[in-house]
DNA sequence: ATGGGGCTTCCCATCATGGGAAGGTCAAGG
DNA sequence: CCTTGACCTTCCCATGATGGGAAGCCCCAT
């Protein structure tokens, strides 16, 4: 199949498979003589598992490792988990800063009339406050 | 003051500041004869505000709507908070979504033994997923 | 054989930030 | 007075993942 079909199938659009391709990700595919790209349906099966792993916001280096792990028959479960567990902590972690930022935000919020007036207790906030040593 | 002092008390990266001034984010402030950069008190405020917005997850194109709304003695609160709120929302939105990869992930780690075997449901599960129509 | 859709490569843009080079400047101390 | 080192200037490049688009070739159906 080419490469549109294989992004149809995969959900990984036929730009990112190139990408994918060119920084070592992927195989490269077999080519027709027209130099056109011609996937199997296991190729579709591995950008499947890439996208699956982006979705779950492992970034493309980490789905490097997983995609190592998942071809490597004798790796212990062990390492797989570690990796996925330390990602799980990653993502609690920028999910509990966005979520510190969004009530700091929305406290502040609910001093602010929010009417006609210009007194605005956020931009007083924001004008006010003094740097703290480096952010996250 | 010089670029590094403003730079030091604002919290704000010497690189940064510059950066700002060449999209217009802030006024270029005034020079010396040999082009040194020269801030008042108030441009560290400014830059502070700046700062302090990006700490909150603002994008700068958003951060300038709030300094614009700063500097706009005749706003009313009400435009300020919409915009927080709406930012708000965002940030939650984000951080829901985090939240539901981490979710994902640590319910399929939960089935993996994670030992020396090589089964592992989580590569499983990457594998086997049928792509979903688009994510967020 | 022609038209339209798909493929190729290549370059550029995004967003916010940092790194670093090459060169000018300033202040302090010998 | 001159050197040294810290600071400043501009300019270019890189990041990470993705999309946009141009120029040109290819393939199939009409």
């Amino acid at each position: 199949m080419n490469i549109g079909e294989a992004a149809t199938r995969s959900g990984v659009s036929a730009k990112m498979i190139r990408y994918y391709e060119s920084i070592g990700l992927i195989t490269p595919p077999a080519r027709t003589a027209a130099q056109y790209r011609v996937y199997a349906a296991e190729d579709v099966h591995t950008l499947r598992f890439v996208r699956r792993s982006r979705d779950l916001g492992f970034s493309l280096e980490e789905t490097r490792e997983l995609l190592a792990l998942w071809r490597d028959k004798s790796r212990a479960s062990a390492d797989v988990k570690n990796l996925a567990m330390a990602h799980v902590r990653e993502l609690e972690e920028k999910a509990a800063e966005l979520k510190a930022m969004a009530d700091t935000l929305r406290h502040l919020a609910t001093h602010c009339h929010g009417d006609h007036r210009p007194d605005c207790p956020i931009l007083a906030d924001f004008a006010a406050t003094t740097p703290t040593q480096g952010k996250a």
